[in-house]
DNA sequence: TTACTTAATGTCATTTTAACGTTTATGAAT
DNA sequence: ATTCATAAACGTTAAAATGACATTAAGTAA
C-alpha cells in the first residue's frame, strides 16, 4: 500500500537524466528562423540568454509526448508534427559556469548527468502565437543567420538539427507532416532555397517538384494578394507513401 | 571530503535510465547479417533469446564512448566506427513480460524506466573474432532476413537501425568510416545490393561510383583467388570531404 | 488606366540513366 | 600444359533528367 504510493509519486516526477530540447524552424516565405526562449534569471548578455526550448521528462512519457509537453509550456506551441534528430550526452555538456545559474535555480538535481533527445519541426511562423510561460519569459523568432553562440550544447543541438533537415530534405520532398497542409509551390521553392542557402530556378523546381508526382494541385488559389494569385497543392498521401516506398528500390546518391 | 567521496561513488555507478544498444551489421559479400548476443538466463524460446548488445551508461562516459565500452564488454569488439541512429524512450518497452526475468537477474533497478540511444556500424565479418563475455553467453552472425522477433523494442530498433543506413547510403556513398580502408568496387556493390535488397546492373554501378571522384584506385589487386582478381579501391579523404560539402549546395531529392 | 509585383510557363544542349554481353585473368583439376 | 569455372572489367544506345535561359498572365494600389 505504501509501496504503491511511492511507485505513483515516482511517475509524476521529472527524471533528472533525460531531458528533450525543441528545435522550431519558422518560416516566413524568405529565411529560416529558429524558435529561442529567454529564461528566467538569465545574465545580461542577451547573445547568451537564448535557449532552445527544453526540459526534463517524466518517467511515464514517451519521447516524442515529452517534447510536445515541453514545447507547449514554454512556448505555448501545440499540434506541432515533431520529428526525432539525435541524442546528446557528453557529461560535460552541463558543466559550463556560465549554465550554472540557470540550472541551480530551476533543477532539483543540477548536477545530475543530462541525456538530452533533440526533436525538430518545421512551421510557417505566421500560423502560430507564440504565449511563453513557465521558466519562458519570452519566446522569439530569431533568425538563423543571426544566431552564434546558444548555453550548454544548444548551439551544436541546432547544428545537428540544420544537417538533418538537410539529409532529409535530399531524400524525400519537404513539407509532408511539416509544411501547412496547403501551399504554394512558390513557398516550397523558397524553402528549399532557405535550407540550402542557393537560389533555384523556377521553372526547373516546379518541373522537378511535379514530376515527383505527390502533390495534388487544388482549385483555390491565393486571395488578396498584390500580384498573380498562386495556385494551392498539397501532398497526395497515398501517392507520396508510394513514392516513399519505391524510394528504397532506387539505387541513387 | 565525504562529499567529494559520495561523488565518485556515482560517477561509477551505472545509470539506470539511460542505457546504449549496438546494431552491428556484418557483411559476408552476399548478404547482411547483424550481431546478436544470447544472455544468461534466457527462456528456452531460441528465436527471443537473441538480443541486440547493450547496456547502461556511466555517469562519467559521453555516448559514443558507452557504446564502445558496451559493445567490446558483451562481444569483444573493439576499433569499431559507430554512428548513432537514434532514441528510445516508450516507457513500456521494458514491460514486455517475458523480458523480466533478465531484467530482474541482471539490473539493479529493473522497474526504471530507460531512454535508450541506438548507434550502428557495419563491418566486414571476416575481418572480426567474436569474444562474448559478461552477461552475453553467445555472440553471433545472424543473417538479417531471418531476424523475425527481438525481445524488449529491439526489433523496433533494429529496423530503425536499418532506415537510417539506408537514408545516408542515399545521401552518400557507403563505406566511408566503415568499410575497410582498402575494398573491391564489386564488395561495394553488392553491399549496395544486400541493403537495398535490389540488384544493380555492375556496369551501372562502376560508373556512377567512379564518376563521383571520391576513390583512389590502388595498385594493389586481390590475390590467392580462383578468379581475375578484382582492383582494390580506397576513399580519397580530401575528394570525399569536398564531395560530402558541395552536395548540400546541390539540389535534387 | 497604368505601374508594380510576382506566378506560371517551354526550349535546347548537355548530362545522366537504364538496359544490355563479351573479353580478360586467375586458381583448381586433369 | 590444357581445360574449366569463376568473377572482374568494360562500352553503346535510346530515353530521361538537368541546367540555363525570358515572357506572358493576374492581382492590388495609385
Amino acid at each position: 500500500m505504501s509501496r504503491e504510493i511511492i511507485k505513483k509519486e515516482i511517475n509524476n516526477q521529472l527524471n533528472p537524466n533525460i531531458s528533450v530540447d525543441c528545435v522550431i524552424f519558422g518560416f516566413d516565405g524568405k529565411e529560416l528562423h529558429v524558435l529561442l526562449i529567454d529564461r528566467e534569471n538569465e545574465l545580461k548578455n542577451v547573445v547568451s540568454a537564448h535557449a532552445l526550448p527544453g526540459n526534463l521528462v517524466y518517467d511515464h512519457e514517451n519521447l516524442n509526448m515529452a517534447a510536445e509537453r515541453v514545447l507547449k509550456e514554454l512556448t505555448g506551441l501545440t499540434s506541432i508534427y515533431l520529428e526525432q534528430f539525435g541524442a546528446f550526452g557528453d557529461p560535460d555538456r552541463i558543466k559550463k559556469k556560465e549554465d550554472q545559474p540557470w540550472l541551480k535555480s530551476v533543477r532539483t538535481n543540477p548536477n545530475a548527468r543530462v541525456v538530452t533527445i533533440g526533436y525538430y519541426s518545421l512551421i510557417r511562423m505566421s500560423d502560430y502565437e507564440l504565449n511563453p510561460s513557465s521558466f519562458a519569459k519570452f519566446a522569439k523568432w530569431i533568425p538563423l543567420k543571426e544566431i552564434l553562440n546558444l548555453p550548454f550544447d544548444h548551439f551544436k543541438i541546432l547544428n545537428s538539427s540544420i544537417e538533418y533537415l538537410r539529409s532529409n530534405t535530399k531524400i524525400r520532398p519537404i513539407g509532408y507532416n511539416l509544411l501547412p497542409e496547403k501551399f504554394t509551390l512558390n513557398e516550397m521553392q523558397k524553402l528549399y532555397e532557405a535550407i540550402f542557402n542557393k537560389k533555384i530556378d523556377n521553372r526547373n523546381f516546379r518541373r522537378k517538384i511535379i514530376n515527383l508526382d505527390v502533390l495534388d494541385k487544388l482549385a483555390e488559389k491565393q486571395e488578396g494578394v498584390a500580384h498573380k494569385p498562386a495556385t494551392f497543392y498539397k501532398f497526395n498521401v497515398v501517392k507520396y507513401e508510394s513514392y516513399i516506398e519505391k524510394g528504397f528500390f532506387k539505387f541513387e546518391f
